[in-house]
DNA sequence: TAGTCGTGGGA
DNA sequence: TTCCCAAGACT
């Protein structure tokens, strides 16, 4: 590699800035450490499309940290409804009031990684974009990115964190992280890379070998099982009975239909509803019973859609009320 | 360390 | 349809 790489590499980032609504502009003052910290915590894992309406409604709704740190949970956890991996939701929320209890965000690393829902990649990235410091946040892309200019098959985070610090330019981290990060999302795609347009082909390994797809090497695929439950459908009153999931595990905190336990074998009901998590497959049916299970709330039919269910409940609700409506168009 | 933890869009 | 995978963290 060329020693001026990374300054091609920070050239094409600038000529090429993409406006997002948690960024400012290179050369421009950073953007609050709120701001970054809860865009990178929405991104973790989700993309920029599902996070830009997200990330509006949050700092519309909470403008500071310390508008965040005193509201409801239940507040915090129905807006992230649809966004998935919910214990970034509860700690979020944890860090919040961690964050204003201590007067603002720490200003290195190292501190802002002892943060609740805050690892290495995201407690350097905010250190770098929020504060300037000269840390290496590696995420997916940058691993790829890295991995591909020198060829390495099975890279380290280790080993792809120092290639990053050789590459760093002081005071300019936060540039150089989200430089490889839009690299990564628009050029170095994990299929098909546009080698033609990459600012840094000429210093690439992976390039000049011809195969640039091959670096770093997939991930071993799991197996995806399926398993089964049923959702009780409760309802009285035009309001429907909700309760609230344990506060660990799987959508835990959120709102729910009350159901059965989920298990490996088929249940005696039709499937209303497929949902696929990360790990396994469920198919759901819906029963309907006729008094409250355990404890929960009333919610009125006509405002189920600001009750904050995930997407598996929003789907079975959906699947019910059309099942319900087309029946009595039969009837 | 490998399993757990969501969702939606694109190929 | 199926598969991949997107700014990871936690245990």
């Amino acid at each position: 590699m060329t020693a001026n790489a990374s300054e091609r590499l920070l050239q094409h980032y600038v000529d090429n800035f993409r406006r997002l609504p948690w960024r400012s502009a290179p050369g421009t003052p950073p953007p609050p450490a709120y701001r970054v910290w809860l865009s990178e915590i929405m991104l973790q894992q989700t993309t920029v499309a599902a996070v830009t309406p997200r990330f509006e409604r949050f700092v519309t709704r909470w403008p500071t940290v310390e508008a965040l740190a005193e509201a409801k949970d239940e507040d915090v956890l129905s807006e992230w409804a649809g966004l998935g991996y919910y214990a970034r939701a509860r700690n979020l929320i944890a860090c919040a009031r961690k964050v204003a209890r201590r007067g603002g965000f720490p200003e290195t690393a190292a501190d802002l990684r002892s943060l609740p829902g805050i690892g290495d990649y995201t407690s350097a990235a905010i250190a770098a974009i929020a504060f300037g410091e000269d840390a290496a946040a590696v995420d997916t892309n940058v691993e790829r990115v890295v991995a591909r200019l020198h060829a390495i098959d099975r890279p380290t985070r280790a080993q792809i964190e120092q290639l990053v610090r050789d590459m760093l330019r002081s005071g300019r981290a936060g540039d150089l992280a989200q430089a490889l990060m839009d690299l990564g999302a628009t050029i170095c795609r994990p299929k098909n890379p546009l080698c033609a347009s990459c600012p840094i082909a000429a210093d690439c390994a992976a390039f000049a070998s011809g195969i640039p797809e091959r670096f770093p090497l997939p991930k071993p695929k799991r197996v995806r099982p399926l398993r089964h439950g049923v959702a009780y459908w409760i309802e009285q009153r035009d309001c429907v009975w909700l309760v609230r999931r344990p506060a660990k595990g799987l959508l835990g905190g959120m709102a729910a239909l009350p159901g059965s336990e989920w298990q490996d074998g088929p249940l005696p009901v039709r499937p209303a509803v497929r949902h696929i998590f990360t790990h396994f497959a469920l198919e759901l049916g819906i029963e309907r019973r006729s008094s409250a299970i355990g404890d929960g709330w009333w919610q009125p039919l006509d405002t189920l859609e600001d009750a904050g269910l995930p997407t598996l409940y929003r789907k079975a609700v959906a699947a019910f009320l059309t099942d319900r409506s087309s029946r009595r168009r039969a009837a």
